[in-house]
DNA sequence: CCGAATGGTTCCATTATGTGAAACTTAGTT
DNA sequence: AACTAAGTTTCACATAATGGAACCATTCGG
């Protein structure tokens, strides 16, 4: 009878994401987790780790379920991902991603250069990859468009962040959680920041091994007409091959890309007069 | 206000979508709103064709972007899907497709047969098309991973449905809109489930150019230890290249595939100790 | 330059919806 | 059969979603 008024969620835990928006975000955030084990999971297994009471979890799995975003494997009572996910990907690959106005250039870019080019968009404070080209190996599918990493050790991540608004950037930084990766990696936002203004002015950024030992690349943004941080596109190589120097003369080569994708892009994005019915 | 009691289940009116379970629900729905749209889409279009009022419409919107499922661009006011799909999708990809398992099978068929070779899960009612090999060009990326089409008039489609328990199928066809995509298309549910015990038997479908002309293709199904549908395998050609009796000499190896693919999942459905990533 | 229309955002009283402790129903073990 | 762990359902209750209407902000038309 007597209810303890104390949901007491908020609060969260330690890596927890603070789900502020109401119902859709807490059924969200499960999504989050049944990803975040990689593999099926059961029940119990998703309950341990959450901060919703059995019940709860059971209706968000359930409902979760019967849209489509997760898969309840009849035999061993196991949730994964669900195949929406993937038409809803598919969606937004299609609509909202530069890859399929930058295919084109990725390729030019990559069998001209030799190397490997990675096309890259910003995630909140994650870089997420959208679409690559490999030198070698032909093509990767879902496998390679949709991993994410870290913005403040990557070429692609490092130029993005220097073209965002300072109102912006003073969003995400205090996100970000600095690992040593390597003992290149930036780990302050002192030096982060100092790098940043460099590359600003250059018009480019460097991946001096920051994030693999032996992984160098130049990245170059893709703004809009308005300056907006639209993605980034880089060459990657490895210090077996070439040498920073060496990247630096390909810059100017990957700025002239960049730019022309934005080009593209802008023009994709006002179709004008796209007159609909 | 009255109230329309009787949500029953499904009221099952038209093309809309059953939005059966709660807010989440409802959220979800405007997802596929935008996706449908194909590309970025502003309030008021959404307005336009949705079920709810302004106020509504608006929080879902203002939720799902402040969760990273849209994306609202700030200069032409336009909503397009979030790159947190992508990154779920790639998720959902790894975990809960047959892709990752299923890949160096399909390298093998596809080298060995010289035609295109498609690898296929059921998506509710649809066939959601989870990987490709094609022969002769290199590949598409998410251009063709993603997308779904009709069950019940491709080689994929209908060999999954032939497998499917009676409950089950029971339960799809009524969901299906029969539509003769060409003069060989089976329209009714009555050649439907004539065709689907055939299959049966045999073990194998053939489309014998339902969906396009001039498109024909073997399909086997990929079971489960426990018999159940997880996915299918099709080798593709045209009838410009070869006959449907030529197909059907490769229908063992396509079920022997099959076959390979489902004890290789069957492995790693029960993963263990599974280490992080 | 003003007034109206369009497009988008916020308020807030009302109630439908989601919540979660606890009871219950399997399935699995000893 | 008796016990336990995992999963499912119930139900009184309060939180959180709802949507009509008011409110801004631009653009348009005269």
């Amino acid at each position: 009878m007597r209810k303890h008024p104390h949901p007491g969620h908020k609060g969260g835990h330690m890596a927890t994401k603070q789900s502020a928006d109401g119902t859709v975000g807490k059924a969200l955030e499960v999504l989050d987790q049944v990803a975040a084990f990689g593999r099926p999971v059961r029940f119990s297994e998703l309950l341990a780790g959450s901060p919703y009471p059995k019940a709860t979890l059971f209706r968000f799995l359930q409902t979760l379920t019967s849209q489509g975003m997760l898969n309840l494997d009849p035999d061993n009572g196991s949730y994964a991902l669900g195949m929406r996910l993937v038409r809803l990907a598919h969606a937004a690959w299609r609509q909202s991603s530069l890859a399929p106005i930058a295919r084109p250039f990725l390729d030019g870019l990559s069998a001209e250069m030799g190397e490997t080019v990675h096309l890259a968009q910003l995630d909140n404070s994650h870089v997420l990859y959208v679409d690559k080209r490999n030198a070698a190996v032909p093509i990767e599918m879902f496998s390679q468009a949709g991993k994410v990493g870290p913005a403040y050790c990557t070429g692609v991540g490092k130029v993005m962040l220097a073209f965002l608004s300072e109102d912006h950037l003073a969003r995400l930084l205090p996100q970000m959680s600095f690992h040593r990766y390597t003992d290149k990696t930036l780990v302050s936002v002192g030096a982060l920041r100092a790098e940043l203004s460099d590359i600003r002015r250059k018009g480019h950024a460097f991946d001096r091994e920051e994030h693999e030992p032996g992984i160098i690349c130049v990245a170059a943004p893709i703004l809009s007409a308005q300056g907006r941080v639209l993605g980034a596109l880089s060459l990657t190589s490895s210090t077996t091959r070439t040498t920073l120097a060496a990247l630096e003369a390909c810059a100017a080569r990957v700025k002239s890309t960049a730019t022309r994708i934005a080009a593209e892009a802008e023009s994709w994005r006002f179709p004008e007069d796209q007159k609909h019915a």
